[in-house]
DNA sequence: CTGAATCCCTGCCGATACTG
DNA sequence: CAGTATCGGCAGGGATTCAG
């Protein structure tokens, strides 16, 4: 997240007063939030196309480093936008599954692109 | 970063082949890195309601330093959003004034508002 | 194959102080 | 009123290495 250095498990932070953190009152920054960092856009883009793995998706955006792709992954795990299925056997596969929330990223990101292409 | 250090004016540059940075072919990049930056969103929702000058900015957002509205703001501008208009007299006024693209940015917020708000 | 751990470096962001 | 200057902290992101 922005900062906070450590957040805190069970408090409820409740910071509805004075609004410090914009993702948590803010819908558009809720969004801008599960977007943010290099190349995300790009990793939902690949998947809207379909189901991937670790290493096609390692294929498609030769840009990322590992860590970066894992980052962004988890990221998007944890938003609720993929699900990651692991199969059992060898060698391990997983796949990455937009969720039906991940799914209603595609307009989005059509809007996003559609006013950065007029820019 | 977000743009070559210093633009070879003459040199192709020509970097489709890796597209190293993705704000240079990627248009969804291209809006988000417009937007990039924490209240970004609320400087431009702030603007959609009207022209605003920069303390009216400072009062309504108040937590945002100076010079993170003045980078907001600066950053706006250069991007094509915002224009700054000076006026003449003492004390000096400056208001800014969304552009048409900036205007066009509504919509967008918007449909970055539903998901977020969807999630 | 699919990541997690580490290191380091860059640049964002906040706070304060100061100028036309 | 409308910013700029400067400093410092801290998280983001890249490269490499290691593990399940």
């Amino acid at each position: 997240m922005s900062h906070r250095t450590a957040g805190h498990p069970g408090l409820p932070d409740d910071a509805r007063g004075d609004a410090a953190e914009p993702s948590a009152s803010c819908p558009e920054e809720v969004t801008l939030d599960v977007l943010r960092g290099r190349w995300t856009t790009l990793v939902v883009r690949e998947l809207l196309r379909g189901d991937r793995s670790f290493t096609d998706l390692r294929q498609a955006l030769p840009m990322l480093s590992d860590k970066a792709l894992a980052d962004r992954l988890a990221h998007l795990v944890q938003s609720g936008v993929l699900e990651r299925r692991r199969q059992p056997g060898w060698p391990p596969r997983t796949q990455y599954v937009l969720t039906q929330h991940g799914r209603r990223l595609g307009p989005v990101l059509q809007v996003l692109g559609d006013w950065g292409d007029a820019l």
